[in-house]
DNA sequence: ATTATATTTCGATAATTTTAGAATAATGGT
DNA sequence: ACCATTATTCTAAAATTATCGAAATATAAT
C-alpha cells in the first residue's frame, strides 16, 4: 500500500459517523450487515448513511453484496490489516531504538 | 479511547503530508526528529509543515520537546497502539465468526 | 400491475481544510 | 548587542467535505 492510498483510507475512517459504521461492521464479523440494519443501529438518515457507505466502499474498506432486496456491507479485514501494518512499517529502522 | 477521539486522530493521519510526517517519525523511533530535519527530508514549506505538525500534536499523536533551538517531534507509540486496538475492538463479537 | 421495501441520487447550503508567502518570535553563538 | 538559525503565526484565497430532505431507482412479493 502506498502513502496516498493509506492516507485516503485513514481519512475515510477519520469521520465519526463513518468510523461508527466501520466498527459496527467489524463487530458483525465477516458476513457484515445490511444497510438497513446499520441504519436502524446507528440512526443516521438514509441519504447521509448512503453517502458515507459509498465513500468507505470507494477506498476498499468495505464491499457490498446484494442478496435480493438486501444489500450487505462487508468489512475488508485484509485491507484493514494492511493499513495497520503500513502505520508501523519500518518502525525505528532509522534510529538506535533497537540497540 | 472513544469514537470521537479515534476519528479525530485517524482524520489527522488521513492526509498524505501528515501521514508522511508521522511515518517518518515512526521510522526515526522513540527519539523522534527535529522539525528542520523533517523539513529537509520531506521538502514541505515551513509554514505548511508547521501547520500539519500542530495538528498532529493537537490530537496527541506526537509530542514536542525543545532542546535549545531545536524542537524535537516525538511520535506517541502508545497512542498509535491504542488507536489500532480501537479499530479492531469487539471484532466479530456480534457474529458467529468464531464458532 | 400494484404495492412495499431497500437504497441511491440530486441539489443546495454551511462548514472546514489546505496551502504557502510574509511577518514574527525564540534561542544561542560570537 | 548583533547575527544566524530554527520554528511558528498571520492571513487570505481556493478547494473540499458534510448534511439531509425530496425525488428517483431497483427489486421482489401479492
Amino acid at each position: 500500500m502506498d502513502n496516498e492510498t493509506a492516507a485516503k483510507r485513514l481519512a475515510e475512517l477519520g469521520h465519526s459517523t463513518r468510523l461508527s459504521i466501520f466498527r459496527y461492521l467489524v463487530k458483525m464479523g465477516k458476513e457484515g450487515a445490511p444497510v438497513g440494519q446499520i441504519q436502524a443501529s446507528l440512526g443516521v438518515p438514509d441519504s447521509t448513511l448512503s453517502h458515507h457507505i459509498k465513500r468507505l466502499v470507494s477506498v476498499g474498506l468495505i464491499h457490498q453484496v446484494r442478496e435480493s432486496r438486501t444489500l450487505y456491507c462487508v468489512p475488508q479485514f485484509e485491507v484493514l490489516n494492511e493499513l495497520i501494518e503500513f502505520l508501523m512499517a519500518e518502525c525505528c529502522t532509522g534510529s538506535s531504538c533497537m540497540t
